[in-house]
RNA sequence: GGAGAGAUGGCCGAGUGGUCGAAGGCGCUCCCCUGCUAAGGGAGUAUAGGCUCAAAAGGCUUAUCGAGGGUUCGAAUCCCUCUCUCUCCGCCA
């Protein structure tokens, strides 16, 4: 959610800076809405201060024992106006909130102008493709030839897009999460998390999912008629602990990581990546999180998507940064490093995370605040990034350690969280 | 699933219809005293808004005692609904 106050003070700079990422600020509806909240909030607040010193006076006179009927009838006089009025500012407010919780975040100025991923300047790239001396099957075709990948059974089980899998490879998928887990709490201070898989509404609204992206989302029905929704990222959850918090100053950055499974309905993306295990209704993901002071949610972006990194550094998976343009950026986002790993499958790089700043775009809808040099309470900002998506980590491992016998060499650094062993073969 | 208790400021805790944004304590900030330490004395210390002001300072004002609704001239206090927490019983990985 964008401050009030910088609408107020620079709608048109607002609308402008949307613009460049496709959004169209209702300037009007806005202004005249503002206009309405203003008018009505003096009148009702005027009403209420009359109220106030009328109940003052009553109460006095009542202690002298004196007549207060006159002093009563002056207060009812204006008792139907004063309630219609707080209606309609409540009202008003009420629409003015839901205006302002549609309304993307605005790009940082370092975020590059541009309408689509196209646009999107690569910072840099790291590790070379490796040549193979044969034809280079995708994951789908390596899974198949193991015997470890079955689609048809998780179909049979759940339907599209869904997956099964089986023996080393389940195994692997399990390595992965493990291993990515113990370099972010060992390597980079993180505290692992263990969090809820359902969350409330309030959290969702919160990290910025609701109330736009509904149809993006699980949900369950509750039985008092409400529901939960089923995370789509450990960033719901995670981020959601300083909800309605305030934070010593010194404890600041907070750093979390989490796995969980995310969920994902996917609508709108048919016929997009529709096979192998890239685009799921569920797959598993190693989440950061970081809670930071203002001042430092720049320099920590660029930490934690390093943070990112080291993993592909370290199962030595050729990769790519790049900055997301102002016109392919999130919702909540002010701005966002996506890393592209390289898929022999798809002679492409492909996005493995996503590591972005929200500013106090999420912390301004969670009331996360933390209490400042001058004691002052102040809104976090919030961060996060995969680290990494596990689903296609293992498609990246599988379709770059493939080997001609249809067998998939296991990255030194799992090797430990595999009992040892250095390939997965054929059986 | 059944029965009961509770939710107040950064924290603890008082407050059952009137001058209560809220006693007291703790914590924190500033000052004083004391040749270290400890102790003592004083002052201050919620948040979000609106209007005003060129801006800041300031001034005026509203809302907020879990949430929402209601009663009343007036609600932290009374009534209703909901949420959450705790205790006991039952069930359970």
């Amino acid at each position: 959610m964008l401050d009030i106050q910088l609408l107020r003070s620079d709608l048109e700079g607002v609308a402008k800076r949307l613009a460049d990422r496709g959004f169209t600020l209702d300037v009007e509806a806005f202004q005249a809405l503002e206009f309405r909240r203003k008018t009505i909030q003096t009148e009702t607040q005027e009403l209420q201060a009359r109220r106030n010193q009328l109940s003052k006076q009553i109460g006095q006179a009542k202690a002298k024992g004196e007549d207060a009927t006159a002093l009563m009838a002056q207060v009812t006089a204006q008792a139907d106006q004063l309630k219609a009025l707080e209606r309609q500012l409540h009202e008003v407010q009420a629409r003015l909130d839901d205006m302002l919780l549609v309304i993307p975040n605005v790009p940082h100025a370092s975020v590059p102008a541009g309408k689509s991923a196209e646009d999107n300047p690569e910072v840099r790239r790291v590790g070379t493709p490796r040549q193979f001396g044969f034809a280079v099957k995708d994951h789908v075709d390596i899974g198949a030839g193991l015997g470890m990948l079955d689609f048809d059974a998780a179909s049979k089980i759940s339907g599209a897009r869904f997956m099964l899998l089986k023996g080393p490879l389940a195994r692997l998928h399990r390595a992965i999460a493990q291993f990515m887990l113990d370099i972010h709490t060992g390597e980079h201070g993180y505290t692992e998390i263990y969090a809820p898989y359902l969350v409330n509404a309030a959290s969702m609204t919160g990290t910025g999912q609701l109330p736009k992206f509904e149809e993006d989302l699980f949900a369950v029905p509750r039985s008092d008629g409400e529901k939960f929704y089923l995370i789509p990222t450990a960033e719901v959850p995670v981020t959601n602990i300083v909800r309605d918090e305030i934070i010593a100053g010194d404890k600041l950055p907070l750093k979390f990581v989490c796995h969980t499974p995310c969920f994902r309905s996917e609508a709108g993306s048919y016929g997009k990546d529709t096979r192998g295990m890239i685009r799921q209704h569920q797959f598993d993901k190693v989440e950061l999180v970081q809670i930071t002071h203002p001042s430092r949610s720049y320099e920590l972006l660029e930490e934690l998507t390093g943070h990112a990194e080291t993993i592909l550094k370290k199962l030595d998976l050729p990769y790519r940064t790049v900055t997301l343009c102002t016109g392919d950026m999130g919702f909540s986002a002010a701005k966002t490093y996506d890393i592209e790993v390289w898929l022999p499958g798809q002679n492409a790089y492909r996005e493995i995370s996503s590591c972005s700043n929200f500013e106090a775009f999420q912390a301004r809808r969670m009331q996360a605040r933390f209490r400042n040099e001058k004691g002052k309470t102040e809104l976090v900002h919030t961060l996060n990034g995969s680290g990494l998506a596990v689903g296609r980590t293992l498609v990246a491992i599988m379709e770059n350690y493939q080997n001609a016998d249809g067998s998939v060499t296991v990255p030194e650094a799992l090797r430990p969280y595999m009992g040892g062993t250095n390939a997965i073969a054929p059986r």
